[in-house]
DNA sequence: CGGGAACTTGAAATACCTCAATGATAGTGG
DNA sequence: CCACTATCATTGAGGTATTTCAAGTTCCCG
């Protein structure tokens, strides 16, 4: 695994070529959001203006480490990044997977520092915002001050994947349900997908042991539930999977 | 447990008096920081307008409940806001306790729902301030503007507590700990405080029965970690509680 | 003083973890 | 192309922390 951090370096070269740029910016979900938003062509220009596009970053590849100065957030735009903090023992802690559309970084705002490393899972591209540019931006846009408060809004409290009180059973169907939804919104196929994360990964992220994940995935796959070869998934009882993540999701 | 909700209910009385306002303000956390930020006294004049300031409630009494339609964030001025979810099988979920100076609501924004309940667990004050108005003096003034996302930064991915992979010694440890650490930021004693909330509430946050909190805190007590009379709480040996919640806590 | 909630305490049940060994897969170099 | 290795995944057996169930106790408020 290489251990280069890409995030910090500053690529102007992307903003060099501006057609290149506005035709990859329309499959930004963030740039995409705001649009949505009525936000008029003078002001989406100005967005475009700082968006940098990074990648593709290998498997492997860190996005930012923890302790890293704090200078812009990310969309991602295709890929997987997983963020996790080392514990005090060396014990890796996985806290989340982020899918196309999500953003990653918005938990560094407070003290200037990423509290956690972002690693690539796979082949991953990502929009870069430097964080006080867009600040300064939104100040003048409330449309997009408005995007950035709900964007860091919805991050907060999300609901626990691994509070104790649910079964492992329904942890795992939560996490399925949620990749499926995740990826839907997005336009892949809430049927079928693959993992880009490990058992291990899953495990830690679900604070489990790697053998219950598999325990769990076995016998999802025995009562007809999904189908499971290696990482690819595929969901044959979506309403049944859904009933057992109900426990853990609530709607 | 009274059921009515204050929180909706717009008192424009408590701005009519201008200096007992901003009298009170000057203990209110949320002005304070704006103030300390180097904001201008002009600036600090057009955030007190915005403000209400809201009780004394009494417990049992809510501020908001979950999918009331959102209009402000509060800050805690005094006594201890209990926010909590309720499980389709009716059971409640302990997201969190707010201790004076912190905020309430920022999750709200995302859906312009409130996603919790907030109830008071004591006597609670407030300063409520309604989120379309604070964000439009957001964008007038890029102090306010920072302080609001560093706030909700703050509150993305907390540290879970209730982690499986921690013992319950040590989930416990890092939430006195917590506790601790808050009030002490709030000039209260470190040392010496009070559990505002049942052991029901405690154990539902930390996702284990209340039995087992009740165990956990009679071993504190008779390993000389702590000294519990009912609700009332002497930390005796701080390094040791810290030791133990390091597993939690990280730090 | 009585009633009810909150809290404590004990014994039994259980879901999950740990430990240990085996099986699959992919990448590597001969 | 085929062993070879390393990593990841699976499977089984036994152990354990915590829950659950059930019974007390204390405290508080009317």
């Amino acid at each position: 695994m290489s251990s280069r951090v890409i995030f910090p370096r500053t690529d102007a070269s992307v903003l060099a070529d501006d057609g290149d740029t506005l035709s990859f910016c329309s499959t930004c979900a963030f740039s995409q959001a705001c649009l949505s938003e009525g936000m008029d062509k003078a002001a989406l220009m100005d967005l475009h203006v700082l968006v940098e596009h990074v990648g593709p970053l290998q498997a492997g590849e860190h996005v930012f480490r923890e302790g890293d100065a704090f200078g812009a957030i990310a969309a991602v735009r295709a890929g997987t990044v997983k963020t996790y903090q080392i514990d005090r023992d060396g014990h890796e802690q996985v806290l989340g997977f982020h899918l196309p559309g999500e953003v990653i970084g918005l938990n560094a705002i407070h003290d200037e520092r990423y509290p956690c490393n972002a690693v690539a899972l796979d082949t991953v591209m990502l929009c870069r915002f430097s964080f006080p540019r867009i600040a300064l931006l939104a100040s003048r846009l409330p449309n997009l001050q408005q995007h950035l408060f709900r964007l860091m809004s919805r991050d907060i409290g999300v609901a626990s994947l691994f509070a104790r009180d649910n079964t492992a059973d329904e942890r795992m169907a939560a996490f399925l349900i949620g990749l499926s939804r995740r990826l839907a919104a997005r336009g892949f196929s809430p049927r079928r997908f693959q993992l880009t994360m490990s058992r291990t990964d899953i495990a830690n992220y679900l604070r489990q042991a790697p053998e219950t994940v598999s325990r769990v995935l076995r016998r999802f796959e025995s009562d007809g539930l999904v189908h499971i070869k290696q990482r690819d998934v595929e969901i044959i009882d979506l309403p049944r999977l859904e009933a057992l993540a109900l426990a853990v999701l609530r709607d």
